[in-house]
DNA sequence: CACGCAATGTAGCATATGCTACGGATGAAG
DNA sequence: CTTCATCCGTAGCATATGCTACATTGCGTG
């Protein structure tokens, strides 16, 4: 999953790209902390969590959660069976909670500056994979200042 | 560009799923941002902008670049012929300067935040595209109170 | 217990982003 | 003006994410 053989350009140049290739990188992960914490807060909600909550969740078809279902099966942080409700990993279990902590201190420090809750909401989606543990702890230390 | 014809399921759900769906539909605009913004840039530190430039800053292959420069060429953003240079247009330009000004507040402020150089510099790359106008004035006011 | 609807899977297509391999264009050097 | 290294384009493939349309399963109901 990490890469296929060859490498020609990249790794001369990491040195000046090295945050647009770390962004680009990220993707597949982030799809996948999106899916585990929203398995973990439907399971929560509703007891079990099915390929069309995630569809409704996301706003996709089921068709797309079906399949992104399967890989994040493959890579060992789903469980399910056909028909059959999703549950997590305990890996899987494990990055739900990192991600959701991590998620959690992205929105009370977007609040803790002053942004209104619909927009940190939205923001933290969007910000919360791109978030180093460096800036993370940034954000740690500013929330214990402030309050 | 925008879209196709259909849309069954997403209309109606985007009350629940609004950050998601904005999330994700925000990939081609987040590329249109970072290769105006490095397009920008090389032009002004080497006079002119080549394909294999940009291929170097985001370490990827010529042929990913040529492909979405093209793509960029036809959004009205980039100008360039076959084995020219790349220059942007007017509104490649707007996009341009606009999206710097984003990339420095959020460097800034998390540099103001404690975190260190090049950490800022690689999580602004990432987050930039995911702050809001709401998210991005409460920076600024962050900077001017902490200055 | 058969039936039908809702949920899920499968087939097949589109787009965006990656790549390698190969061939054509450009321009500098001779 | 030829030659050649470098740059760039095209062909063709892979993966990830989207979709519609259709097939199938499961389960509640009559």
């Amino acid at each position: 999953m990490t890469k296929k053989t060859p490498k020609t350009t990249s790794k001369k140049s990491k040195e000046r790209s090295e945050p647009h290739a770390r962004t680009r990188a990220a993707h597949a992960q982030e799809t996948a902390e999106d899916y585990v914490e929203a398995v973990f807060d439907t399971v929560q909600e509703k007891g079990e969590c099915r390929v069309l909550d995630l569809a409704r969740h996301f706003a996709v078809s089921h068709v797309t959660v079906s399949r992104i279902v399967g890989r994040l099966k493959q890579e060992g942080l789903l469980e399910t069976a056909p028909y059959r409700p999703i549950t997590l990993t305990a890996k899987g279990n494990r990055l739900a909670k990192r991600s959701k902590k991590r998620h959690q201190i992205v929105l009370e420090f977007l609040l803790s500056l002053g942004v209104d809750q619909k927009t940190a909401e939205i923001d933290s989606e969007g910000i919360e994979h791109h978030v180093s543990e460096a800036t993370l702890a940034a954000m740690k230390r500013h929330l214990k200042t402030r309050h």
